[in-house]
Formats: C-alpha cells, sequence, structure tokens
RNA sequence: GGCCCCAUCGUCUAGCCCGGCCUAGGACACCAGGUUUUCAUCCUGGCGACAGGGGUUCGAAUCCCCUUGGGGUCACCA
C-alpha cells in the first residue's frame, strides 16, 4: 500500500461558500502533495442535487485558486480519472453498488421513512440508540423479486459484517470501532441516488487516492468507509483527521460566532498570504517559535503526523495582526494595488482618478501602510481627504479634547498666517516640520498644543501620519482652508 | 444518552512518540515603560498554563489507569 503513487484529493460540497475549514483541509493535502511530490486532485461532491449549485462550485474553485492551491486533476482541468464531478459519475456508482449486491456486502431495504421515523421515535423512547433494525436484511431472494417488481421502492443498504473496525489515524493514532456500533447505512436511496459515504469510497478507489486527510467531523464515517473497502478488495488509504476550526464559543466554527467563508475574510481585505499563514497555524506550527512564515515553508515542512489533535479556537485578534505584519512587510506598491479596489468600492476615488493620481495614492498608502491590518480598512482611514474642507468631519472625542484645551481657535489663526508664508515659499514637509517646532518653541508652547488641533483641523481624527506629509496630500489650499475652517468651529 | 475524539498560559502553540537538558519556550491579547507632533510601528519588561486523582520510575508535562471537562457524530445531508 504503501508503494502506491501518492494521491490526494480535497473534495468540497457546492452546496454552499467555501469554509475557512475546508481551505484549511485544501491547504493540508495540497501541502502534503507538493511536499512529497503526490498528486493533489480536486473533486466536486455534488450528489445533493438538491443543494449544490454551478454558482457555489464556480465560487469554490476561483476561490482555492485565488488561495494558490492549483490542483494537477480537477472538474475543469480534467485528468486521467475525469470526470471529477460526482453527479456526472452516478452511473459508475450503480454499477459498484450492483457489484455489493451481488456480492452480498449490500441488501435491498423496503422499509418506508414513515416506518423508520416511527422505528426511531420508538427507539428514542426506550433510551436505546437510533439504528435500523435490520427487518430487510434476510428476505428471500423471490420476496425481493416480487415487490421490486410489483412497484415497491426499495433503498439499497450496506451488510454491516460483524467484529470491529481499527485503522491507523496519522493524526491521532489506532481507533477502534465496534461494527455493532455501525448501522446497515443507505448505499442508494430509493431514486437510485448514491449516498455520501458510498460515493466517497467510489470514487476514492477509481481514482487511486491514497491518503484521505480530513476534518474530524468525518472521523465516526471512517469505519462504514474502512468496511467498504474491504467489501470492494481495494487498499484502504491512509487516514488523517484534521481537527475542528471552532468559534468562540468552543463549538465548531458557525456563523454565530463569526465569519465562517473564505469568502467573508477575502471581502474584509486579508491578504491572501495572512490567510494561508493563518490557517496554517490553526492547528499545525513550524517550529513552535516561527509565526510568520509562506506556503513553500509550509511545503518543506509539513508533515500529517504533525497536526495537532484538538480542536483550534479561531483566534481573530492573532488573525489580524498577522494580517498587519503581512501588509507592513509588503512593498509599497503592491498595498497600494490592493487597497486600490476597497478604495473603489466605498466610493472614495474611481479607477479613472485612481490611475491618474496614482503617484499621490501611494503617498496616502505610505502614510497608512503601517496602521492598517486588512486592505478594507484604508478607506475609512483616509475618507477625510475627501470630505469638504468646510465639513471635515471631527471625531468626537478628538473634539472634544481640543476644545478642552482653550487655546485652539486663535492658535490655530496664527499658525496659519505663519503656515501660508511657508507654503507660499514651497517649503518641503521636513522644513515645515523644522520651522513648526520652532514656532511653537518660540511661542513657549508645548508640541501637542498646537499639532493636536491642527491635527483635528486637518483630518478630524486625534492619531494618524505626520501632520506635514498629510499638508502636502491636501495641498496649500485645502490645508490653509481646513485650518481656517478648524479656527473658525473651534472658537 | 450511545459511540468516537480531545485535554500545556485567556487564545494559537513548542515540548510528549524516544521520561531527566522544563525554575515549561514562542506568538496573539492584556498591563507597564521607552521612542514619536498624535495614532500606529518599533524596543524593553510584566502577567499568565502542564484539568484533578491514582499508579510505574531514582526521576513524569512527557508512560498507564480512573475521574472531570470539552468537542464530534448518531439522515434515503455532505
Amino acid at each position: 500500500m504503501s508503494d502506491r503513487p501518492l494521491r490526494l484529493r480535497f473534495a468540497p460540497s457546492p452546496t454552499g461558500r467555501l469554509h475557512v475549514g475546508g481551505a484549511r483541509t485544501a491547504l493540508f493535502n495540497w501541502a502534503y502533495a507538493r511536499r512529497h511530490g503526490g498528486t493533489f486532485v480536486l473533486r466536486i461532491e455534488d450528489t445533493d442535487a438538491e443543494r449544490s449549485t454551478p454558482e457555489h462550485e464556480r465560487a469554490i474553485l476561483e476561490g482555492l485558486r485565488w488561495l494558490g492551491l492549483e490542483w494537477d486533476e480537477g472538474p475543469d482541468t480534467g485528468g486521467p480519472y475525469a470526470p471529477y464531478r460526482q453527479s456526472e459519475r452516478i452511473e459508475r456508482h450503480r454499477e459498484l453498488a450492483r457489484a455489493l449486491l451481488a456480492a452480498g456486502h449490500a441488501y435491498r431495504c423496503f422499509c418506508t421513512p414513515e416506518r423508520l421515523d416511527v422505528l426511531r421515535a420508538e427507539q428514542a423512547s426506550r433510551g436505546e440508540k437510533p439504528a435500523y433494525d435490520r427487518r430487510c436484511a434476510e428476505l428471500p431472494r423471490d420476496e425481493v423479486e416480487r415487490r421490486l417488481a410489483g412497484g415497491e421502492r426499495a433503498v439499497l443498504r450496506f451488510r454491516v459484517p460483524p467484529g470491529e473496525t481499527r485503522f491507523v489515524d496519522h493524526v491521532r493514532g489506532e481507533v477502534v470501532f465496534q461494527n455493532a456500533e455501525v448501522d446497515d447505512w443507505v448505499m442508494l436511496r430509493a431514486d437510485e441516488s448514491p449516498t455520501y459515504n458510498f460515493v466517497v469510497v467510489c470514487d476514492d478507489v477509481d481514482m487511486r487516492i491514497s491518503h484521505v486527510f480530513r476534518g474530524e467531523e468525518h472521523l465516526v464515517n471512517t469505519p462504514k468507509q474502512v468496511l467498504l473497502y474491504r467489501a470492494f478488495e481495494r487498499p484502504i488509504p491512509e487516514f488523517g483527521h484534521l481537527p475542528l476550526m471552532l468559534g468562540a464559543d468552543g463549538k465548531k466554527l458557525s456563523k454565530r460566532t463569526g465569519d465562517t467563508a473564505l469568502e467573508d475574510y477575502r471581502e474584509k481585505g486579508y491578504p491572501r498570504e495572512a490567510i494561508l499563514n493563518f490557517l496554517c497555524l490553526q492547528g499545525w506550527a513550524l517550529d513552535g517559535s516561527t509565526e510568520v512564515f509562506s506556503t513553500d515553508d509550509l511545503v518543506a515542512n509539513f508533515d500529517i503526523a504533525d497536526v495537532t489533535k484538538g480542536g483550534a479556537i479561531f483566534d481573530l485578534d492573532k488573525f489580524r495582526w498577522l494580517a498587519g505584519e503581512y501588509i507592513r512587510a509588503d512593498s509599497l506598491e503592491r498595498v497600494a494595488e490592493r487597497c486600490a479596489p476597497f478604495v473603489v468600492a466605498a466610493g472614495l476615488m474611481d479607477e479613472a482618478e485612481l490611475r491618474e493620481r496614482w503617484n499621490w495614492f501611494l503617498e496616502v498608502v505610505r502614510g497608512e501602510k503601517e496602521r492598517i491590518r486588512t486592505y478594507a480598512e484604508l478607506p475609512e482611514r483616509i475618507a477625510y481627504l475627501f470630505a469638504g474642507d468646510e465639513e471635515v468631519p471631527y471625531h468626537p472625542e478628538a473634539e472634544e479634547r481640543v476644545r478642552r484645551q482653550g487655546t485652539a481657535a486663535p492658535l490655530l489663526r496664527e499658525y496659519a498666517g505663519w503656515l501660508r508664508g511657508e507654503l507660499a515659499a514651497g517649503a518641503t514637509p521636513a522644513a515645515l516640520a523644522e520651522g513648526t517646532r520652532a514656532w511653537v518653541k518660540e511661542r513657549g508652547l508645548k508640541s501637542p498644543e498646537l499639532f493636536q488641533p491642527l491635527r483635528l483641523a486637518l483630518t478630524g481624527q486625534s492619531g494618524g501620519p505626520d501632520l506635514f506629509e498629510t499638508i502636502a496630500l491636501l495641498g496649500a489650499e485645502r490645508a490653509l482652508r481646513r485650518i481656517e475652517g478648524g479656527a473658525g468651529r473651534l472658537a
């Protein structure tokens, strides 16, 4: 088994947006394949015709690609085991089901959903575990034929053999299930459509999947699947069940406790490198001390055996810190490129304007680059640059602090007079900074006495980039107008 | 509830497999200080954990058992 070609897969179901937990599963599968020279397969599990949509499928592929997780075989790229969309493999599933039926590993069950409901209700009331009672397990062949011919609907159930099922999980070690605990589960529904536990094995067998790494919620499915491999007499793949990603409440990450979709974070402006890095950190560590690392580092070092066993609470604070790290470390040009769509979306500038004033925009970004943690944070921080000079929105607390100082209005008026002269003479930001310090000193003031009102008048905020750079960004006329306007508003 | 999985700072984790180097390391968050025109960055320091109990051993965070706690799962969903 170990000398089989290494083949891994990620098999999302297009019934919703790509979950961040799914993205991490894909990442670890991908990394393992890349590390060991294996093949990474993408397969779409769209057997739930009710909920699967082409839109979701497209979005999932796009999201994975955006992350940089390229697959070697998949629904769009094709490959030697095509098709890679389960809905297109149903004939094969039925064929395999018939083979199992013929071999006695499966049987027809005529029990109606209604009877099963009643059965489960009775079991529940007696405090028993809900399980199929195998009423149809030993039906004589002629009776089965007769009822089928009579138009009765039947599902196909797997006949779970006695004994126990054990397998080695590469994250957890050996896991044992008593087969008596495993229900005779449905392989084919009454309409002949195959169910998840069945198709997954059919396709993994047909696609020669050698390693199955997936979320821990699938751990309890594994005995069913191992039993199926045995029935098929095919090699059982290596398993590894990844710890769950948990919400702040310690339960499986759900919409109740935060954003669950990869897209959510993308839309919120997290750098993709930071997302990837953070996903790694949920359940795996490079060396225990390095927090910031690339997917190359992951690929060079990833081992399924090093994955943590316990569930990991999604630590948004750390994620945001990491995102900021990536933005700070990135080039100005690139940060600007990536912020641009958010600026446009916020209605601050349109694309033509952005192109036209690109160098100006670069300077704007330079001022905020070490302050933002996500690209989406830029627009709100720089909105003051686009406000009318007479109606710069003052942050209430900042304004309150300045008003308490009391001397702001006359000071600003006086300073504006001085500044007008300097600006007219073409002073650089650095020269202005120096001149202003001298100006403050001459009057026996403390720096904040001027700078706080000045910042408020210019930006409406209490913090931000260098004031003289801000003046340069605004231009002399607008800056002066804001300072004089500020003197008026604060008088 | 049955079954299965898990258990190191508030959070993510290193250490555990191959007991001693662990007075348990790193990071986020938090607190304090420094730098700065402010905010942020950056630097320094602080707070803070081996769930509990039994074993095994000269010695246990590391091995075994029990308890407790948490999670997952129990469909003609995936």
